[in-house]
RNA sequence: GGGGGUGUAGCUCAGUUGGUUAGAGCACGUGCCUGUCACGCACGGGGCCGAGGGUUCGAGUCCCUUCACUCCCGCCA
């Protein structure tokens, strides 16, 4: 027999009735009533009320623990009567009554209270995250994404997919996010960098003729965080197949997605066949590729409306003359909406830095359309007629324009859209919307060097005829590369590989490689790629922000066991730190003050 | 690198127009209480009001600097 206990916290019933039996675990809360006490003994499957008398001679004792002490109590189990059941817990038809305890592990004064649903410092939490851990919510969070995991794992098995590892010392790689080095002591000067993913790795793995491999990849980025990235490192479901086309991709993926969310979690998955949207349809109707598609709102291409003679509105007609974009919004039936509504968001894009958004009500006269509202005089009937045509407006409807070059266009009209959306409470937050978003172009210019850069990931396979590539209009090259997006948020990026190593060398050297940097910074590929390759692709779902889906949380820490903080501090265990003269020595690095 | 928010008891927070001894709930301590499940009641201990500087007769409150946490922009192929 186990010396600790004989059950969990979470399994007695009234079918137990009368045994001894033992239970170990935290003392979550305790009701003392002064000749009675209750106490709730707490382990990771539930919660057991256990009782004592002031009959007991232990019992003043008894009183004394604090919360959070770990307790073996050994009691009976008695059948509660009715008007004492807990609906509310799984062992709530019973309750333990004591017999003798044991303290197994005691506790000092608790800086955060486990028992509790009140929120605390970010802080607080991370520093005493096993305590942070224990508090309900977060504790089932972890424990769901244990669950995700294992999901992922024997779906991917069931798929035909092997599970391999990748190296964690790998080399540093030019494009993409920075790397964490690793000095390396055998060889002084030189350093290792941790994986931004195992995206070489995969694609070897490829022409090592495995055909089609998975891993919960750990991914390292020495980026800047956000509420939905992880600073340092994160999860990947990598995973990469052979002899595959885009939608043999899409299919798997597909599966894995909606069995998933299906299973985890009760809201409804809107499209269960996702949506594919062309990287450029969505930057125009949704200003962004990571569109919400529970928002109904779409950006509308306004700019030709202000080149017209009986449209008014000179500071729009005077950007567009110089090259601006002109896009709006439209709002359904929102003719009897207050001014502060039209003017809160127009006070909103200001504070988000731009330069406000122009409103008006399409309205009808007698039989005459009016814009109306602060700009809405600007605007002529025909005119006005013209924008309800190309949006689908009606009477009643509202329009909020903005204007300016078109990346500021498309940053504030996106935002837009998740604000109006939020503030007419149109979003239908209780669901999924998946889509695929597809097409990215294959080179961007740099806004500020107008050098022409890869947009996503070099080793991509452009579209097209191979061989009639035009390499002098880069811009115009598209890529097999693909995007998952879920309620706007990216989950994974993936792409058809170039295997193609003559293909690699005129792309890169489009990016301003030549043949000799490529073979240097990228030797085990494209020497790989030169003895067989598999035409192959893959895609990268986050793990995490999967599992922030199901859980319906904001915040990536809250399904992150040890999380860092924004600057990429470990508080629990101190990292990063300063280390001994001997180790750097070994290392043969110094470290130079900063005044 | 830039912008916003927050910082008051162990924890979560209130603190008015600058005004005398800085409050509440939880936790902790003491006492009472035999059916609670956010148990109840009474009493008590606990404060560098993030730090530093300034304005003022007087600063938790106003100003400047700085630090920490957080959200966003940049960044994240």
């Amino acid at each position: 027999m186990n010396k600790y206990r004989t059950h969990t916290c979470g399994e007695l019933t009234v079918k137990d009735k009368d045994n001894n039996i033992s239970l170990s675990g935290w003392i979550n809360k305790k009701r003392d009533h002064g000749n009675l006490l209750f106490l709730d003994l707490r382990d990771n499957y539930g919660l057991t009320q256990c009782v004592i008398e002031n009959n007991h001679q232990n019992f003043k004792e008894f009183e004394k623990l604090p919360l959070e002490t770990v307790i073996k109590i050994n009691g009976k189990v008695l059948e509660r009567n009715k008007e004492t059941v807990n609906k509310d817990l799984k062992t709530g038809e019973i309750e333990i009554s004591i017999i003798s305890y044991e303290v197994l592990g005691k506790t000092q004064e608790l800086p955060l209270p486990v028992f509790s649903d009140q929120e605390y410092s970010e802080e607080i939490r991370l520093k005493y995250r096993f305590l942070d851990l224990r508090r309900k919510k977060i504790h089932q969070n972890i424990i769901l994404r244990s669950k995700v995991i294992s999901f992922i794992r024997s779906e991917m098995q069931k798929y035909g997919f092997l599970e391999f590892q990748t190296p964690i010392l790998t080399s540093s790689s030019p494009e993409g996010a920075r790397d964490f080095l690793v000095p390396s002591r055998l060889n002084p000067g030189k350093f290792y960098a941790l994986p931004q993913a195992p995206q070489q790795f995969k694609q070897l793995i490829m022409v090592s003729g495995f055909d089609k491999y998975f891993q919960i990849a750990p991914c390292f980025r020495d980026e800047d965080a956000r509420a939905d990235r992880s600073p340092g490192e994160f999860y990947q479901l990598d995973l990469e197949m052979s002899f595959v086309e885009q939608e043999d991709i899409f299919a798997v993926v597909e599966k894995l997605m909606i069995n998933m969310f299906k299973k985890f979690s009760n809201k409804k998955i809107i499209y269960e066949k996702f949506p594919r949207i062309t990287y450029k349809d969505s930057m125009l109707k949704y200003g962004t590729d990571k569109p919400d598609l529970r928002n109904p709102l779409i950006i509308n291409e306004f700019t030709e409306i202000f080149k017209r003679d009986d449209v008014g509105f000179d500071i729009f007609k005077k950007l567009v003359k110089n090259g601006s974009v002109a896009r709006g919004i439209i709002t359904k039936n929102t003719k009897d909406k207050p001014r502060s509504f039209f003017d809160g968001i127009d006070k909103w894009a200001k504070e988000e830095g731009a330069s406000g958004l122009a409103y008006f009500t399409i309205e009808e006269e007698g039989s005459e359309i009016k814009g109306k509202g602060p700009v809405g005089k600007f605007f002529s009937s025909d005119s006005i007629k013209e924008m309800m045509k190309i949006s689908n407006a009606e009477i009643g409807d509202s329009i909020f324009l903005a204007c300016g070059d078109i990346s500021e266009v498309q940053k504030i009209t996106s935002q837009a859209r998740d604000k109006i959306g939020h503030e007419l409470n149109i979003i239908n937050y209780d669901c999924f919307a998946f889509c695929w978003i597809v097409d990215y172009p294959m080179f961007e210019e740099d806004e500020k060097t107008k050098k022409i850069i890869f947009s996503h990931n070099p080793f991509s396979m452009p579209q097209g005829d191979i061989k009639k590539l035009d390499m002098s209009k880069p811009l115009e090259i598209k890529a097999y590369q693909y995007d998952i997006v879920c309620n706007g948020i990216e989950l994974s990026s993936g792409a058809i590989r170039n295997h193609i190593p003559e293909l690699m060398y005129k792309l890169f050297s489009v990016a301003g490689y030549d043949k000799k940097m490529v073979d240097e910074k990228f030797s085990g590929m494209i020497n790989a790629l030169s003895y067989g390759a598999p035409p192959h692709g893959g895609i990268a779902p986050g793990i995490d922000r999967i599992i922030m889906l199901i859980a319906g949380e904001k915040n990536i820490r809250e399904v992150t066991m040890f999380p860092m903080n924004q600057n990429a501090q470990d508080l629990l265990m101190n990292a990063p730190s300063e280390v001994d003269q001997q180790q750097l020595k070994e290392l043969n690095l110094s470290i130079k003050k900063n005044k």
